[in-house]
DNA sequence: CGAAACCTTGAGCATGTTCAAAAATCGTGG
DNA sequence: CCACGATTTTTGAACATGCTCAAGGTTTCG
């Protein structure tokens, strides 16, 4: 949390907080709804960097302009953070500066966590760790809230949303999950996808 | 440039700076050499995060423990900044906080494209777009320095080395590139290079 | 010069994609 | 509350990209 420095802001579904090319001078914590941080190829090809929960951070630059597009998922609130602002106030205080730092390592690890995901991982184990991830998110211990379309997650884990289908079939079929209806997804057999996801 | 605050050391090719899980109790700068950053799946599986050139930093980590091995690709020289060290001085000077926060930002910058790159890209384009990617830091302007091997680009760009050596022959074969050895790459055409990496 | 490591090339194969169609779900208005 | 069309999801079959396995060539280094 970095204080009383931001000022409130609501999104409705399937609006942009940002998108790529605007001038970067904010950043943002989400105090509720989800959201989804996307580049695209010139031919439209789409890769979904994270899915922005509550309590996480989005629009972190290095340049002068976003890189990516924000779009709201669900109904969202947001706190922005005036660049500037903050800038300020970290050259005041240096356990501003160490707290940003903080968040952005917490980053960093996540960013390169996907690497792995996308670069060496199969569908199946792609989906499970999807699962697991969004598990530990949820506030239910057996139940996975899924707000985001099976698009948005096939284009999150670099896949199609055919086999995104395809594989939570496949994991109903061997009762590993069930799917009561299309925003979630029950974890029968929590062992079962820790088995899959392979990381040390 | 973190300034006066570090000791130097040296790894001969082959050989570790640091390995995942030591404790994570310092930051490093590349003075020469090349190393590269990787983590595993539990089956051996390798993703290599980033190759680190001469001036890039590597080590930077959210927990206790490192998440990712560093190892030398060449003879190497790098300069050590204890993270205690680094951590006080930046609470007495608030413009080193800021630098640190602008290496971060580039670095999240950076392993977002990556994103992109493995998960919506071609072989061919993930091949175009590491020798563009190569080229910007080589000394000359048409000539790449490949110091990895084929494995570790392989590893790199989530290809097998077969279909990094046999895209490496196919843009050979159409007159874009030359191999004249193995550690160089001579760019003969670097508009097809950027055609094929669709990145806006 | 010889051995080891690395790289290239080829042929067959597998995972995940593409294209197509059916099924389920959602939103809207009567 | 139900009917209707639109949208999303699921399922199937054929296909393609990149992988696996195998062999041959090249470079490196003792």
């Amino acid at each position: 949390m970095l204080g009383p420095l931001g000022s409130i802001a609501a999104i409705s579904a399937g609006h942009e907080l940002f998108r790529q090319g605007d001038p970067a001078d904010a950043w943002y914590r989400v105090a509720s709804g989800v959201l989804r941080s996307c580049r695209l190829l010139s031919d439209g090809r789409r890769q979904i960097d994270s899915f922005i929960l509550p309590g996480d951070y989005v629009g972190f630059e290095s340049g002068r302009a976003y890189s990516s597009v924000a779009e709201a998922i669900t109904p969202a609130t947001v706190v922005r953070y005036s660049r500037a602002r903050i800038d300020q106030s970290a050259s005041e205080d240096p356990a501003l500066g160490r707290l940003l730092l903080a968040i952005m390592l917490n980053h960093l690890g996540a960013v390169r966590g996907r690497l792995l995901q996308l670069g060496r991982m199969t569908a199946e184990e792609r989906v499970a760790s999807f699962l697991l991830e969004m598990l530990e998110r949820s506030p239910r211990e057996d139940i996975v809230d899924v707000p985001m379309s099976r698009n948005d997650i096939a284009d999150y884990l670099a896949l199609t949303i055919e086999t995104v289908s395809r594989t939570l079939s496949m994991f109903k079929r061997d009762a590993i999950i069930a799917l009561p209806d299309r925003q979630h997804v029950a974890v029968l057999d929590r062992k079962a996808l820790d088995r899959l996801d392979r990381r040390d």
